[in-house]
DNA sequence: GAAATAATTTTTGTATACAAAATTCAATAT
DNA sequence: ATATTGAATTTTGTATACAAAAATTATTTC
């Protein structure tokens, strides 16, 4: 501990990238107080730039300030994370027509190769695996959209990331078994330059992800009211 | 000058909300290097919380910076104005969509005001009262559309406040007497509590927008070669 | 021993200090 | 006069300092 693990300028960004990193790594947990003294000690850099890196991760909603008591790792409710699906839904929709319409050769081979290692088999087992294919499989899709302000846009609002930040509970992820098709129909409309139906197929994976979550928060609240009757 | 503005807490905010509207006011212009050391001492605050207010600008995209060389007034192009429509269109239908769910009868009173003083007559002629309107229409929206999370992010990109930032030249904006109605049809779709209708009418809105921006994109590139092909 | 209060330590929010980089401006050469 | 070089000035990026607030611990009171 105490060894610089950054260099010297832009010290604010190299901690950002670090953080986010941490926090989506769940080394710093959800709900957890950053320490700032230690933390920037741990990287070798002082509370100035620290701060700075911690007032963006704010505004990606990743962390939250609470006036006089610090910086805490955001929690989010069932609730947020459907509104988080919800507007992924039109904005990664919005995503994926931009890239079916510029998307290149090499890209194309790129995206196919992200679910390959899924697409064989009917039973997927590897979890861990799968989730980690899917970040990548939305994030290279905003990488490829071609507006850069678009793409700006979704990484201030890095709805990607936030949308793993719940606590992966039973039966509030879908199964790999129920998401590949969509995934795989996503992936075949960008590649075969069909705007129309990339957005499409996205907003219906997405659509289809926020509704779960409707319906787990309803059993959830039916199931508060039976436990009250008693 | 010198005076303190601000009183002591969060003083970062509050060089926020007013850095912000130097920009919307012009005051500041587009392009703009922003001096550090004269605001911070017109505010009566340090460089410490400026620099934080001008972090979270810059992630709103209102300021942008060069490493080493400071904050500027982030200066748009033609085809950035036509992606934040592009992306208002599916954001803000979606807004518009859960406006018409849960707006209130006050609200609606509200929302019905806005644009009263323009309604009755067809020779719209104080440009600048209309566009004052528009802004207020579209943030209104936002500020009922339920939800906490999407009102955040909203906020978080501003694409309402970016949309007037480009330099207002001739035929650029589309005049009040064609958009009149199309803000009328938003208006009557959300207090009508139809969310159909509400997000239909309000991408459409903002869909003729770029569209119309596109279009003189169009023809200034053609211009251009027109230009050097003599 | 639990609750209330006081003393202590830690942490936050802001200001200030300072080296390194960028800019300005003057001096010199072409 | 224009371009080039170099010193002086300003500005940036980061560290450190410090008062005020919050959290923690110790002390007293009932």
């Amino acid at each position: 501990m105490g060894k610089p693990l950054i260099k010297s300028e832009n010290l604010d960004q190299k901690a950002y990238q670090i953080i986010k990193t941490m926090i989506e790594n769940r080394e710093l947990m959800p709900g957890q107080k950053i320490p700032q003294e230690k933390l920037a000690a741990d990287l070798g850099i002082s509370r100035t730039p620290l701060i700075s890196a911690l007032k963006f991760l704010e505004q990606e909603k990743l962390v939250e300030v609470k006036p006089r008591r610090g910086f805490f790792v955001r929690l989010f409710s069932l609730e947020e994370m459907v509104s988080i699906f919800e507007i992924r839904e039109v904005l990664e929709g919005l995503s994926a027509r931009r890239a079916a319409e510029s998307i290149s050769n090499g890209q194309i081979r790129n995206l196919r190769t992200i679910f390959e290692p899924f697409s064989d088999t009917r039973d997927i087992t590897d979890f861990q695996a799968y989730s980690k294919a899917d970040r990548k499989f939305h994030n290279y899709i905003a990488h490829i959209s071609s507006q850069e302000f678009l793409r700006s846009i979704l990484q201030t609002v890095n709805l990607v990331s936030l949308a793993y930040l719940y606590p992966t509970k039973e039966g509030l992820i879908r199964l790999p078994n129920e998401t590949i098709g969509e995934h795989i129909d996503i992936v075949e409309a960008i590649c075969a330059h069909d705007p129309q139906a990339a957005e499409y197929t996205m907003r219906h994976h997405l659509q289809k992800t926020s509704n779960h979550l409707k319906h787990q928060i309803n059993s959830k609240i039916s199931m508060i009211k039976e436990v009250n009757s008693e």
